[in-house]
DNA sequence: ATCATGGTTTGGAACGTTCAAGTAGTCGGA
DNA sequence: TCCGACTACTTGAACGTTCCAAACCATGAT
């Protein structure tokens, strides 16, 4: 008997535990314990009494006693950056779901936790001491981000998604989508409809992934023989700014297309043209970035450069399991082509 | 000392203990915990001690030691159920950071696990059986879905995001959002600016959730003296289902003005008017509902009854924090008002 | 001088699991 | 018959924390 007293059914309080299957299939706790995680090594009599047991008493097994012994916890890490208001950029919500997927078949769990700037870096430094999670996914490699530099010092186990850009020197995994070429797609799909106005609508110089996203469209544009020049434009992330650099392209450039890096930006081109009663698709052809909810649904619909998240959680989840393997095994990088939404806009 | 051999800086693995603070302070590893989790019964000299021993080893509890004696996780499961394709319902990820927030103020975590129909019992099952999370927060209560009579069954703490609509008997926590009185705000809003043909555009007789704001038009039709008869119509979430209602509303009803149980019906809406050269604020009005960002980006923008997640976030956080106390407490249900984002389209 | 008092501190045990080492039992070959 | 090698299973210890009961130590009252 594992406790003084017998507990009675009535008294019973708290879930069964590896001793109490233990008498009930007459064995020892170890061999319950290697039914569960090395069922090779039992006789296969023994293994289907204890499973039996296992069955009989709804048993599972206690996550905290695991983690504490085995110095895991099965938890995967990743701070939770929403949706800016009034932007079109909810990719977040469908990475997140296939991550949890993907997660769950390889046995982890996801651990969200929030803060910004200086403090998000305390959200890691807490977990981490406090061994609450096995690794993490990074999600915000954008400039000068400190967190992936942070980790790597830590010798913390992390993934990142998206590429080390101003880290030359660093050497942690990490999936990313190849922006640039969904950009090129997106410019040669305006192409091969006839446009050669192409115009670009982007983010600030300092956005390494706007640039990134912008050099598909120059490469694209180059290719077919054509000029970019005063067909550019970078600007803030909002929907006003799309819709203002939109009417400057048209006006003083010509275009009759735009690739935009952003939904955002895209929803601000199409403001422009509805406000002159320009028709996407027909008149004006205008493609996005991120194939948002808003660009499935808003009227007629938004062509959109649409990113790979399923399988960029796949990808990030066999790196991880390959970081917390023993002993580890190190996965190549991962770069991945987006695909082509089309709609009626482009 | 607690090991037979002091680790030498170079042999240093994995973080400090408890037991490591209490050399370095020079008294028991209890004083240590107690420091942490009573200070009021140290010393103030002691305690101050013990404090800079914690600082200068950069000591953090281990979680799976606390979590195993304490027979508590500190963290809060969550299924997430992400946004349907071509909607335009994605106020999850609002909701979710809010939640992971609100938490962290209250010293949770939010643990994030996937699952669909019998699988998502499986998910829960798993988590509370190995003592996984501590509660749960609930976030599709809709009709006949068995979650939460299913956890009421088996004692497990847990809030809903939702009224137990179905279930009288129901004796769980919930936090709601009273759909009826945002839609009843709404409605009131277009009357307000002259219309009285508002017809209602909403889901299926069998939800729960779309007949109660469905009976907020209805109330605010009848408060002035106005008859709903021919004006509603009952189909399903998504953008065609709204269009096609709307152009027979517009066609056999005489209606001017649109309230909608969803920002993907609204838009919808707005494709017909789109077809019809109609512009949306002006000639015929049309309010949505969840203030997603599809409403926020629309060229134009769309009126949008907007729900308080933040603060539904904030009750439920409250509502657990009781439910785990020792002794726990219970706090009264919450149905919070939403409230209305104007904008050109009504 | 002794004793109760109350504020501080301590040592041992326990949470439930897995690791490391060890003990039987079995089989085949010398 | 004995040994070595292998299989199947068991035992005690350990992971790092908190609970519990007891010990310590001043202080003032008896």
């Amino acid at each position: 008997m594992r406790r003084p007293e017998p507990r009675s059914p009535a008294y019973a309080a708290g879930p069964p535990t590896l001793a109490d299957v233990a008498d009930l299939a007459g064995v020892s706790r170890q061999t319950v314990s290697n039914a569960l995680n090395n069922p090779d090594l039992l006789r296969a009599d023994t293994l289907e009494r204890v499973q039996a047991a296992v069955a009989e008493l709804g048993y599972t097994p206690n996550r905290a006693a695991r983690n504490l012994r085995t110095r895991s916890s099965q938890l995967i890490g990743m701070r939770f950056v929403p949706g800016q208001e009034g932007t079109a950029n909810a990719a977040m919500d469908r990475f997140v779901h296939s991550l949890v997927e993907t997660s769950r078949e390889a046995g982890y769990h996801v651990l969200l936790f929030a803060g910004h700037g200086t403090d998000a870096l305390a959200g890691y430094d807490d977990l981490l001491r406090s061994t609450a999670v096995d690794a993490f996914v990074v999600t915000d490699t954008f400039l000068g981000n400190p967190q992936t530099t942070w980790l790597e010092d830590r010798g913390a186990p992390f993934v990142a998604f998206g590429r080390p850009w101003d880290q030359p020197e660093a050497s942690h995994p990490w999936v990313d989508v190849d922006g640039a070429a969904g950009v090129a797609a997106a410019t040669e799909h305006l192409l091969g409809h006839g446009h050669s106005r192409v115009a670009w609508i982007g983010w600030r110089k300092d956005s390494r992934i706007g640039e990134d996203r912008r050099s598909g469209w120059t490469r694209a544009m180059h290719a077919a023989g054509l000029s970019t020049s005063g067909l550019a434009s970078r600007t803030e992330d909002t929907v006003a700014s799309g819709r203002d650099a939109a009417a400057v392209l048209l006006d003083e450039a010509g275009a009759t297309a735009f690739a935009c890096a952003s939904d955002t930006l895209a929803m601000g081109v199409l403001h422009t043209l509805a406000e002159r009663g320009l028709v996407p698709g027909r008149d004006v052809a205008v493609i996005g970035f991120d194939d948002s909810q808003v660009a499935q649904v808003v009227p007629g619909g938004l062509t959109s450069v649409r990113q790979p998240l399923e399988q960029v959680a796949v990808e990030i989840v066999a790196a991880l399991s390959g970081l917390l393997a023993h002993p580890p095994t190190s996965t190549p990088n991962v770069l991945l082509a987006p695909t082509l939404a089309v709609r009626a806009s482009g």
